[in-house]
DNA sequence: CATGAATGAGGCTTCATTCAT
DNA sequence: AATGAATGAAGCCTCATTCAT
């Protein structure tokens, strides 16, 4: 129940740097599992090993302490959309399915993002991340009619595993690996980004 | 639908069940939309019109209450798996784009849910209500092999639509129809449902 | 050191009204006596016998609760501005020295309130409370040249006796009557209220 | 000002003294306008341009830095009653009247302290150095009956008109000049300080 | 049984102050 | 001796919950 990821040892290291990088780190963990208005700072804290109050020191307020750890997320997130734009879909299923427990501490920011989505604050803030970010890169792949709407129903289908697997815990997702995926990611992939055999048969 | 029983006192016992049943419509909706933590029993209250206190004469707890709405909710949803199989696709389609603006006060029960999926509780009664009911609906029309992890890459996507829709409210989803995505739905479900003609081509 | 004026005893009274008013009571006297920020709620709560929060109950914020005692205090102080014009310099002596110890809870509304005056908002009400109502109604009592400056003049020095007697507690004044007073108290309205006869001589 | 002592290290006894001075400087800006309770340590430190703790290192205490500021204030205050009797009346209206905004950072010490006096141990302080200082220099000055109660008129006056020009802002006195107030200052001087001709006239 | 007054634990935040470096 | 990181005690305020009437 407490001290999720970092230990709870007192730190009396007196590094400014370190300190405010360590609270950051907790704070995605907490917020990540637990949301904004279910994660209070003194857990934070702890998890740090240090007393509330730096929290306000470092970051002025709970608020503006979220609003760093989402976006150094979102950052990271984005990441995923360098590279050959052809291998795209590859490193989506990658990143979506990496290799860490369901239970595991670190989620996928846009899904932990998701638990907080009751402030309407922060559903603003992830709606420009994830457009703006994410599905914007995607975009880009997308060739032929009904680009946008295309572009975002892939899109969905992504954040709807990333939901399956690490929140609603479903069975088969939570277990399965990239390879096992594969052959039904691509044919949707072909279907959705507009591959060029696969056009809508238009029945 | 609330069976009122034998004895007298008609009026009293009527509006006993009347509030009792506003009280629960109103937690729907709020904890739909702000998720358990952030949400207050004395907003509930106030949309019916009483006292917060009644709240726990009647269900006991905040808790209870949350449990309460989200089973009626769980099970508000499974209707939809009632009727012909193969016209399936098309009602979830209907259901998951049904015409409400994103602002309104009601939204898909799981999406809902999902807000308050901060709590390890509410996460597995998410879980159970997902998989028993949903997926395991789903799961009854797949055929083909891997047809669990299809059933739950299909279900992923439902859910991600809906998650795009109402929380990210991600710009073409938002204001799309079901007439516009059915051509691209009914080829994804062809392949993840493993309808007739589409069965993988096994590369 | 606590309880300065109302007892602390618990009371479950169950009377809305009676502990909103009692609150209303403590807090003009902690206002006065400390200041707005040298104040808490919980004294004032208990000083009442009940729990904190319930000042936030009626009253909304600790602010808020300021600001009604203040103005009620100041409809108050304001009755004395009632009655006979020629009067008034009797009146308002006999206010300012009334037959309160220095020590007493109970201050003028005005030298209270100067305790709080670190607060920019709180400044401003003091000085539109002080101007409206109060210098107004001396203003109407001067005649002849610098009306407005004689009308503060004479204002400042009320303030003033008020101030050296609850809050410096300078030895005299702390212990003197109106009728000690008097004589000079008069001579100086003459001179400052513009009286007849008493114009400048111009030496 | 300061006092350097004696031995070595010149340039380091410098720093420190003039750091001290002009937290004693800053100290005394931050209490006069926003009180005791109002100020917070770290607003005077960073007045400076130096860390807080320098505060407790260099006074204490905040208190104590509070009550040093304070006495030097008071010092200062009553170096107006030094130079001829005669002339007291007009180097005081000076003195209160001085050209400076009421925004200005720097008040009469005296309404200043008024700011701190919820705190019973700043009451004390305000005592003594009012009436030991200041009341004590005027009293000097006064002739005839009554002498200790018309001393402590004229004092109030003083303080009033300082009350209502930089706390109330009254809207003639906070943007008047000693010459246009002169006449009726001096009126009244003679009637409180008992001056030449102008003795009570005795009802 | 219903009402709403009252409670107390806990959350965010500030601030004087201490302590390791 | 100086620096600034860290602390802990309050302070305001919210909220689920209880309890007298």
């Amino acid at each position: 129940m407490t001290a999720p990821s970092s230990n709870g040892q007192p730190r009396h290291k007196r590094d400014r740097e370190a300190t405010r990088a360590a609270l950051l780190a907790a704070a995605r963990v907490r917020f990540g599992r637990e949301g904004y208005t279910g994660t209070n700072v003194r857990s934070i804290a702890q998890d740090v090993g240090v007393d509330a109050s730096l929290v306000f020191r470092y970051f002025g307020s709970k608020r503006k302490l979220f609003e760093e750890a989402s976006t150094e997320d979102a950052q990271a997130a984005g990441a995923v959309l360098a590279g050959p734009a052809e291998q795209l879909p590859a490193r989506l299923l990658e990143m979506i399915l990496r290799e860490e427990r369901p239970d595991s501490s670190v989620e996928h920011p846009f899904i932990a993002m998701l638990r907080s989505a009751g402030d309407e604050t922060i559903r603003d803030q992830l709606h420009d991340q994830v457009c703006d970010t994410y599905i914007a890169g995607i975009r880009k792949l997308v060739h032929g009619p009904d680009a946008d709407l295309r572009a975002e129903l892939f899109s969905a289908w992504l954040l709807g595993i990333g939901v399956a697997r690490t929140v609603v815990r479903s069975d088969a997702l939570a277990d399965t690996t990239p390879s096992a995926v594969a052959p039904y990611f691509e044919r949707v992939a072909g279907i959705l980004l507009g591959g060029d055999d696969t056009e809508p048969a238009s029945n």
